[in-house]
DNA sequence: ACCACCGGTCGGCCATGCCGACCCCACCTG
DNA sequence: CAGGTGGGGTCGGCATGGCCGACCGGTGGT
């Protein structure tokens, strides 16, 4: 495979350091973080600038992402075929177990949530689509890295970062634990992102069963599981949820 | 001011392609469509994929856009300000309203959606966070029009296109509309846009009283208006709520 | 008043990315 | 099955487009 276009490959770091700094960053901080010289890294800014991928504070000069990123974003959910399908399952399943649901998807090292179901109460809850979370420790992530060769290569060996006392960050322990979601069919995860929730998740396949994607039930772990383990009739749900999503994605002919 | 990298200004023009078509597109489709050749649009739709912008079906060879996308658009609402300031106050006036609630800001020609409170009720509403509004045609677009220079000058001269039989298509009409908005300090559009709702809008300003933004309260004409105009309540509550949010932003120093 | 550092510009050199011809494969089509 | 068509992808040579480092003008701190 020939090269990637030099000017673009930059351009894009650019972005991801923009994305990745809390704040806004200067024109010679981003040319430092980068290792490259002043004019080279203006030249890219002013063109993102232009494009609407960047924007600039007129006062301090400073450099942020751009709107068009968002609604570039849109679009990707908009044409998104997998989510399209997914929306009214998942809906469902949010209304039948009473429990957050997340749609994720495969993305260089992390899930990205690519559908997101408030808990049908009235609690204030914010929108977590476009947002990352890590495979290692996530219910979603495991049914991933257990179907997926390439979720599993881009984990790398670990130790991972470990969030709570219950994160798995041992790359043998990992394994076993993707080969018993391999052998039951279904992933979970209780307490092992954020202290005293749990997550139940089932794989999603295409028409030529690829591993696509990922559903999943979040909660509190005291409504979520039930001496220890999660409550079955959720399992079942989950899966039930990601089959059926699953065969209106085509999965059924084989 | 220097010209555009060109390679940058072409992938950005790509991704726009892949956003308006609604379905995938094939290398030959974006070649001729850009007016490139085959081997320059290759190379550029290499690198974004490469970078996760662009999505390639492996089916078919067809291109689409990344999931990358999706991530650094959640970035830019994570450091918009003015979203980050709106959040509280945005909640509040829907449930005060019992009514949608949306912030818009200027992008290109047209109103960018960047924050979306559902109508308090439990019917189902899809997000629109992300999506663009006509200018000419919705209470944001007015408020931005009348108070923002830039807004007006992106719209050009119309006719523009009419959504309703009362969409305002004529710019003198539209620009007496956008006086009286000043004269009054906010805009309304009924059955402008769609048949059937009703918007009432008001400016948002950053701490040097420049427009940066409009709050948005939207619903069926029954509920929203009271013989044929916008219910005063709600006008007043709209009001409130931008000055508000300005207030939060800085506003206040004079 | 000075200096340090900021964002921004400029011009020359040369690596870089652009172009058009070419390849291979899948799919029609007669 | 041969031939044709159009798909995505590759390659190499030419020249152009972009990179770099030196250079501005403004600003805020000392």
């Amino acid at each position: 495979m020939p090269g990637a276009i030099q000017s673009l490959s930059r351009a894009a770091a650019i972005l991801r350091l923009l994305a990745g700094g809390e704040r806004r960053l200067g024109l010679s901080e981003v040319a430092t973080g980068l290792g490259l010289a002043k004019g080279t890294a203006h030249g890219i800014l002013r063109t993102l600038q232009q494009e609407g991928f960047v924007e600039q504070d007129p006062d301090s000069g400073k450099y942020q992402l751009g709107a068009e990123l968002l609604r570039l974003g849109q679009s990707y959910l908009d044409v998104h075929e997998l989510r399209a399908r997914a929306l009214v399952w998942a809906d469902d399943l949010a209304r039948a177990a009473g429990e957050t649901v997340y749609l994720g998807v495969l993305h260089q090292r992390g899930v990205l949530v690519v559908h997101h179901v408030f808990r049908p109460d009235d609690t204030r809850q914010v929108l977590e689509v476009g947002s990352m979370q890590p495979l290692h420790a996530t219910a979603l992530g495991k049914v991933l890295l257990a179907y997926d060769p390439v979720a599993r290569g881009e984990l790398g060996d670990g130790p991972w970062e470990a969030f709570t006392p219950r994160t798995v960050t041992e790359p043998a322990a990992l394994d076993a634990q993707c080969a018993l979601v391999r052998e039951r069919g279904w992933a979970d995860a209780v307490e092992e992102t954020w202290e005293g929730v749990a997550s139940v998740a089932a794989l999603i396949q295409d028409r030529r069963r690829n591993p696509v994607g990922a559903v999943c039930v979040s909660g509190a772990v005291e409504t979520v599981c039930e001496g220890g383990a999660v409550r079955p009739s959720l399992v079942a749900s989950v899966r039930t949820a990601a089959r059926a999503i699953s065969r209106d994605l085509g999965a059924h002919r084989f």
